[in-house]
RNA sequence: CGCCGAUGGCAGAUGAUCGCUGGUGAACCCCCAAAACCUUUCGGGGUUCACUGGAGGAAAGUCCGAACACCAUACGGCAGCAUGCCGCGUAGAAUGCGCGGGCAACAUUCGCGAAAGCGGGCGUUGACGGAGAGUGUCACAGAAAAGACACCGCCGGUUCUUUGAGAAAAGCACGGGCAAGGGUGAAAAGGCGAGGUAAGAGCUCACCGCUCGCGGAGUAAUUCGCGAGGCACGAAAAACCCCAUGCGGUGCAAGACAAAACAGAGGAAGGGCAGCCGGCCCGAUUUAAUCCUCGGGUAUCGUCGCACCACGUCCCGCAAUGGCGGGAUGGGCACUCGUCUCGCGAUUGCGGGGCGGGUGAGAUGAAUGAUCAUCCACGACAGAAUUCGGCUUAUCGCCAUCGAAACUAU
RNA sequence: UGCCUCGUGGUGUAACGGUAGCACUAGAGACUCUGAAUCUCUCUGUCUAGGUUCGAAUCCUAGCGAGGCAG
């Protein structure tokens, strides 16, 4: 089941573009936990899963911010082969993002993935 | 040794796995590339591999500047803003920063002294020009808050009353002198002592303070001594202001370059469509469409600015400038002058190389990370966006050097 | 990235350097059989820290926070 490929996770996989994220805020669909708020929308003209991360200004400073989307992206990559293809996925992090470790971004990652039915 | 203070430095380490991003090199693929096919160099892009670089002392706040770029070359004045003890150094606008000095305040300690206080040592702090240019302010309280207009009070004088034999004493009123004392206040008009006086007063004198003048020391800020004035001169400039000095504005989202589509200008070719003239073929004309060229200003997964070299020295090459010498040619009897060419050494600029020394992030949705293991002092504040200095603020801790007094030990 | 403006009770706002006030809100009381309205009283504040000053919401410096503008 797992592609023996890498976990190579370079840019062209990210979300970048305001328009795409506009896409995504308005025709996806979100579910909200405690620290995250994932949104979801598929995508018919690409076979790609392209992810992109929010970090606002009052998760904290920029170096708060900077760890909070990083863990993000690592968590993001180390589940890359579990997500179904095709679609666009939006992670904000919430406030309480900024004091969490990464064992329970990931739980919270894991949860609100099985609940958007988007892992294989 | 501990505590405290000042200055300087460091900012968890090592390993494994998986990643992100810049550079260099190699392999492969794509574009370039042609109305069909093939295709090179240069150039551009992608994938993989190898090597290598990858946040800070504050990267922060944006409080001051500088470089750099553009705008009217930005000069003079007004306004506005900033700065304010002195000297030197540095950055070269004043500021700032470093070192040294002066003055003031505070704290501590030592000496003298009955005390008040004075002097010395060590240290900390100081937005430390001017209130003897002007305007304004100083609430409440207080008589009075800045040209002393005196509430209680102190001391004389005059009239009257009372007591008293009288001298005289007391009291009321009027008209004077004074500012010692009380009281108010944040602040009361030099302080304190003596003389003096009706009572008082720098009225006079000693000491201290203040101001001015002269002289000495010092580059200066300032300080010391002498003399004079007799005190006029309260605070606040972080109220306005005055004096001196400085400042053009905007900021890398500055700016430079490339550049599609639409619209514009000019031209070419063409004889097809449309309008119009003509009865029609057809012909003339106009406009649009096609192609080419042009300029201005844009979009842009654009490029640069922007990120390993600014620096010193030596060598080589190229270009420019003027100098000296040789040759050719023209004017000219000649001295000499003009032009061309060659050589020599010099200056400047550009490029390359060697040596010395220093340094190494660089994106454009924005990289520098995640997990695990071991060790230890158990990890704080916190993330580059044009660059560089200074300031301020946040900060777990560690290291080094130096140090006054007191305590302990010797 | 650069620039500008502003911080006063829970809210909206005043106040020459001299006792921080007004309106609404909240609480208590009065009136009423009860409630509303009305009347009286009370609570709650100068963003923080330093400085200048006899005295600071005001003046100065530094910080913190909020809002806005350009592209």
């Amino acid at each position: 089941m797992q592609p023996p490929s890498s976990f190579s996770f370079p840019k062209f996989r990210r979300l970048t573009r305001a328009s795409e994220y506009q896409r995504v805020k308005r025709e996806g669909s979100v579910r909200t936990g405690k620290l995250l708020t994932l949104g979801v929308v598929p995508v018919q003209d690409s076979d790609l899963c392209r992810v992109g991360f929010v970090t606002s200004r009052h998760v904290g400073g920029a170096a708060v911010r900077n760890r909070v989307r990083r863990r993000l992206r690592e968590i993001v990559r180390q589940h890359q082969h579990h997500l179904r293809e095709g679609i666009w996925i939006v992670l904000v992090a919430r406030k309480d993002a900024a004091t969490a470790d990464y064992r329970a971004l990931e739980d919270e990652w894991l949860r609100l993935a099985s609940r958007a039915s988007i892992l294989l």
